[in-house]
DNA sequence: AGCTCGCGTGATATCGATAACATTTCCAAG
DNA sequence: CTTGGAAATGTTATCGATATCACGCGAGCT
């Protein structure tokens, strides 16, 4: 470097709110005023700034600003996956409720493990969000305890846990997957079979399959036939195996219930592939009313849930806590709707 | 609080550092240390140190941290939307690449607008990833400019920008459509049609739809029915509408190929249900290879596009520049493989 | 005229960690 | 017993913004 050069800068370094307030004559305390909404900066001022701003190509840095004011801007969201088209709607419902608020999502994925689940939870608290949605009610003893020494606001969506942390924000799988039985039993059909993954990692699928076989019981009906096929999530092409199988054993089911439409589809094409009519030879009910599901040839007959919607009232308990300084008040229980929906299928 | 209390705490603040150096009886320094991988720190001021985090249920805040060391942790992901299984698909491969390196993903979703792109790269850049993955090369101007300015690496993804910011990890979306209707032709289909959204927003599909025109002119054959339907995405509800309209104009269409395997199983679903055979009356292929139209009856002939594959790549890339400390190499490019599917309906 | 009040702005301390340098400890070779 | 040098640990100065308090100034009131 030679000259004396402008009082700083020169070095190519990312420009601070120093370097802007330099050329606008003012101190970084009103740039920093000027850059945030509803604070009083006189036009004059202001319009100096914002010229610097532009000038400089200044972009704000938040990691700096969260660390004295703070407070980070984020909110947490852990889903079992996002290429599950449910989540990935629950996603797009916190995002577009974040939106106006100028919280920003940081989003993970648990592959329906607890354990990527704890670890998820501990890199996202190191980022100090504002607030956590969770997927479910099953988290590790380790992650219960970070979350609640954490000391935010928690929602767990998608289910009604026994032992909520802090809010809920669901429905009860069992009692839908219940209504779905009972619909299809109203409507004549008596020998049922379940498809679903091998237990335990994904909850939801497990609390279908409760109230799939309690539904049954409580009509007084045989036991339904249950095919466990693979890992979570059960995919399209592994519904169409388990159709199979079910078959197979059982071959006198007369409907057959999916744990999510996606491999309520595998097993329709496959049914329909070995030239067995749906619903004349055999019915198929999914759920999730994905929208395979609506526009397949047959319809398929499923349950509705509200994804998108458990997503904005999760985001919306979120910031009400936030924003609004609301104490925290205990384990509030928000229910979402459900409803079947009846289609060729069946 | 009455009492003398011990040194600090008390207050119901979350723990620092310095709380937990307190209490292990060392500087806050060498706490950092050990939280640090590959430090050097006794096995025995370690075994103190861990013991007092999880007394405190300490969780390290990395906001504060990335301040003093200027590495925020960050890469960002904008892609145009969550709910298409191919960018969900990239976003896991951005993700499970990521994960080995403590780097973590900030996620963003443009519906296919330049606007919400510009907003979200501003936000995203407040963050000071250290790094950014984006979809297409279409960008605002001050998208461009901020991109420039921010000083990190940039790729852009799923497509050959004539104009690269940065690095590009994708394919020739034109060229890909092409060799779809090339291998049509050589089938013997010789009256074509194309399914696709109203332009410009989608600069992919648009890619595609060139490439369709292109190679239908060279291959000499009479122009392709054209028929725009909706604004990006196109879902499998508008494929049907599609079809329905590009037969009632074009009845002597043979085969139609659509912008992507959604609306061309939206498309198959709607033939089926009038009663046309496909492939036999109507041949219909995608783009994309969902795994819907490897199920469904027929399968989707369509284009396989390495989605995950882009997302890791592009990961890595950034991760060699990021961690590497490479130089900037200049405007590389990294082709991507994508190949036909032939199936039944075609 | 004297006083209060509110607005626009600046000065300073601080958020919680880490970089960089300083210091101490420890062990082995001479 | 030294002493050199690596390993372990501590000290201090920052990173870039914002909270907080202080200040100057003009308007409105008595």
């Amino acid at each position: 470097m030679g000259k004396v050069a402008s009082t700083i800068s020169d070095d190519n370094h990312a420009p601070t709110m120093a370097d802007v307030a330099n050329r606008a004559g003012v101190s970084a305390m009103t740039v920093s005023r000027a850059l945030k909404e509803g604070s009083r900066v006189s036009k004059a001022t202001r319009e100096k700034i914002m010229a610097a701003v532009n000038d400089l190509g200044y972009v704000l840095d938040q990691s700096a600003g969260s660390l004295s004011s703070r407070k980070t801007g984020f909110v947490a969201a852990i889903v079992p996956s996002i290429n599950n088209s449910n989540f990935a709607d629950t996603a797009r419902g916190i995002t577009d409720e974040l939106e106006s608020t100028g919280l920003q999502l940081l989003l993970g994925y648990t592959e329906y493990t607890t354990e990527k689940e704890e670890k998820l939870i501990e890199a996202m608290l190191r980022r100090r969000p504002e607030g956590i949605i969770l997927t479910g009610g099953a988290h590790t003893d380790r992650a219960r305890r970070m979350l609640k020494s954490a000391g935010i606001p928690v929602v767990e969506t998608w289910e009604l846990p026994a032992k909520p942390i802090d809010q809920v924000v669901g429905f009860s799988n069992e009692e839908a997957m219940g209504l779905l039985v009972k619909t299809l039993a109203a409507k004549g059909y008596r020998k049922f079979g379940y498809i679903g993954g091998t237990t335990s990692r994904d909850t939801r699928g497990s609390q279908r399959r409760e109230g799939f076989i309690k539904a049954i019981e409580e009509l007084g009906l045989s036991p339904g036939h249950l095919v466990s096929f693979g890992v979570p999530p059960i995919s399209i092409e592994q519904g169409g195996q388990a159709v199979v199988s079910m078959l197979e054993r059982w071959p006198d089911t007369e409907a057959v219930l999916c744990v999510s439409d996606l491999s309520a589809f595998g097993a329709l094409m496959e049914c329909q592939r070995r030239g067995m009519r749906v619903p004349e030879d055999i019915a198929i009910a999914g759920f999730g009313d994905y929208e395979v599901a609506a526009f397949c040839h047959p319809g398929i007959t499923t349950m509705n849930v509200d994804c998108y919607g458990i997503g904005q009232q999760a985001a919306r308990r979120l910031i009400q806590v936030i924003r609004g300084g609301e104490k925290k008040r205990g384990q509030e229980i928000f229910l979402t709707a459900y409803r079947v929906i009846e289609r060729g299928s069946t």
